[in-house]
DNA sequence: GCAATGCGGTACATTCTGTTACAATTTTTT
DNA sequence: AAAAAATTGTAACAGAATGTACCGCATTGC
């Protein structure tokens, strides 16, 4: 992600998104285009995306539908493109989600400028959704195989975790000192929002601290902010 | 966090930042003012600010100095003002790490609509305000490890702190010797404003002495301030 | 199918926090 | 100096948040 961003271009003029994107292209963007949301999912399921570029007033399902369903099964930024400096237009658009917007006419070294931005401010997101499938994690006497989803003690001896278990603990890894809400934990597990009354993340905390804590009734590596959520105690290294 | 966000304006002229600071609190932000940077700098060592509005076309110690410096010693989000539409200063300013700029003359709507897309966004990032999950203090006869809230005597005994008597005493061990009254403290530890005849402080207080003060009748490290507040006394060594 | 496993809902115990009430203390007024 | 008012300390209580055992349902592997 660091080398070069992958953004895809979303607007039904040919017009601006083809000059756009080799403006991208010229400076060290990777660019794809789609006239349409039809095309834009295709190109999601198709390829990395980092971030979404797209035209809120389109033909067909609109930008803001797009832009909907993206927050809710992805964490991929978006900067919308509002027709006019319409004052209801950008408040909605932020208020679907979108992490900027940027009025047409657009100057695209602003673009540009805020692409980097926006990528640089969410770099410590996950890419796209869910947890990595590689690499070791060390922390506390703990060495976590993100491939087999085994945790290894100094002595070499194995736990198993279970998907969830395993999705919860690299969401708090990830961000290590971090207080993680239980919206927050359960968007990053499960993709979902909670319900009212959800103790789903409540237990599956507890469980994963029956296998990782010295003494779970006294959680010295995942800690509980009251009235906060959950956060991760301790040194992270990635390996 | 959560109840209501904590907004310090930061602007050189009068007629801007206090219309602008009224309507923020009739809409549910708390709001802070200061006319110049020095300003700035006192009001965010006293309260829990969770964002700041900043004119950059300041005299003196201008505001992208400021800006500069908050990035550098912070997490807390920042909103330019900008004089002109001019693309420069829009691109300097997101450069400087600003989280978003609004040119003047704005719309207070679409300012209060963009400090809610921030604080949503950073949500999530580390905690400007609020604790540092890491590191060590040393003061009176205890040891506090930040990271897992507990404190430690000489002897190696360990007391346990709740998430709220481990803030209140992180608000006071980051201020020593100074007067914090009730409604700071409220602020640095709960993010809220007081009610009328509200004791939750003063509760709070007197629970954290009880754990920390040899005779927590009469208070030796954090002292009464008859009418004021608490301060706390001594040194403190932060390693 | 059937057993094993994992997950979420429920229920109850526990912990934490804020409110209230009243006593103690300090300041102000008489 | 005494009385009144304001402020603070804290015990007791209540409500909210959290920990977790248990159970049923879904999924997986056989």
């Amino acid at each position: 992600m660091d080398a070069s961003p992958h953004v895809l271009v979303v607007d039904d003029h040919r017009d601006i998104r083809e000059p756009l994107a080799r403006y991208l292209e010229r400076h060290g963007v990777r660019a794809t285009v789609a006239g349409n949301a039809a095309a834009a999912r295709r190109a999601l399921r198709a390829a990395a995306v980092d971030l979404v570029v797209l035209d809120i007033m389109m033909p067909g399902e609109d930008g803001l539908a797009l832009c909907r369903h993206l927050r809710e099964t992805t964490h991929i930024p978006v900067i919308l493109l509002t027709a006019m400096a319409e004052d209801t237009d950008r408040i909605v658009g932020l208020e679907v989600g979108a992490d900027d917007y940027v009025t047409k006419p657009f100057n695209p070294r602003e673009l540009l400028a805020r692409i980097r931005a926006v990528i640089r401010r969410t770099g410590s997101l996950p890419p796209g959704r869910g947890p990595r499938t590689a690499g070791t994690w060390r922390f506390d006497r703990w060495s976590l195989d993100a491939g087999r989803r085994e945790l290894v003690d100094e002595d070499g001896v194995v736990t198993a975790l279970s998907t969830g278990e395993f999705r919860l603990l690299v969401a708090l890894l990830e961000r290590p000192g971090m207080v993680l809400s239980r919206d927050q934990l359960l968007d990053l597990t499960r993709g979902r929002r909670a319900a009212p009354f959800d103790r789903a993340i409540d237990n599956q905390v507890s469980r994963l601290r029956r296998k990782i804590e010295r003494d779970p009734k006294n959680p010295r590596i995942i800690v509980t902010e009251w009235g906060g959520g959950y956060r991760f105690v301790g040194e992270v290294e990635r390996i």
